[in-house]
DNA sequence: CTCAGTGCAAAGGATTTGCATGCCG
DNA sequence: CGGCATGCAAATCCTTTGCACTGAG
């Protein structure tokens, strides 16, 4: 719960460790972590939730929309971000879960908002284990699963 | 298992008696049960799981594309059909949890396939709960949830 | 008759791409 | 220099909408 309040100097120090690790990736896959990249990042860290493009660029209009697609598509490939598919016409972003950590979604049927929770780790591991006899029932092998709630926020 | 090998003379009976059901539900809502959406419900039947629209038209080519949209979406309204998003740009359609029981999904990532499961009811019990205790820390009144599982199918 | 439903063609809107230019290594 | 990165504008493609027509009650 610390995490939300996070004073600036922790702030800043947990930026600077972030871009490192995220340059480090770009650069793995010969890419470079360039400014337009770097502010997407911290456009979404700031935010704390995933947002869509549109928000995204608004929130830094230094932002060029096809630019903004372009390095999120980057990002993605490089497993720094993630994109989220929920009902509605816009695919939403946020860090990938190596950096975020492994958690769900609380989707707002209302206003459309997404909020990100993370589970008991005994409920997860329950989870896990269900899911990979699922797996071993069907002979698919999984890589991640998402589990959303959707209903409404506090707010609605 | 048996419901994929469901004799054609159960296939007919099982038909039928949704079309009842279906049905009854639009004309509640003011609907009329007409041949094209009977149709649609029958690609997606027969399917047997998730399918996008182009694949829908075509399964079926009396279809129109823009009436098939306007159908399904009337099913949404009515509770027969349900959306899904999954990645990718179309929306992907199945009958409603009300016809087709509580599931999820295998999602493959490499041909894209959807393939419908079910959890051991304890399992989907543990999750419930524990989406609730979420629910009341956070607020949030859940309506729905969906687990999905990416990953590769057995075919790739 | 009336009104929901249909199909065609055109519009809408999120995302992607072509291309000329800018910038880091 | 060379090639990735950028930004503008135009193109794409899924989905929705306008409109005139058809069909069921």
């Amino acid at each position: 719960m610390t995490e939300q309040l996070r004073q600036s100097a922790e702030d800043r120090e947990f930026l600077s460790e972030l871009h490192a690790q995220i340059g480090g990736r770009l650069a793995q896959q010969g890419h470079r972590y360039t400014s337009g990249r770097r502010k997407l990042v911290e456009v979404l860290v700031l935010s704390g939730q995933p947002m869509i493009l549109p928000d995204i660029v608004e929130a830094d209009p230094k932002l060029a929309q096809s630019s903004a697609y372009r390095n999120l598509d980057v990002l993605v490939r490089c497993g720094v971000i993630r994109r989220i598919n929920v009902g509605g016409d816009h695919t939403y972003f946020e860090l990938a879960e190596p950096l975020l950590g492994h958690h769900h979604h609380l989707i707002c049927l209302s206003c459309g908002s997404i909020e990100d929770v993370q589970f008991d780790s005994e409920i997860e591991h329950l989870v896990d284990k269900s899911l990979n006899e699922i797996s071993a029932r069907t002979g698919f092998t999984p890589t991640t699963h998402s589990l959303d709630l959707h209903g409404h926020c506090a707010d609605c």
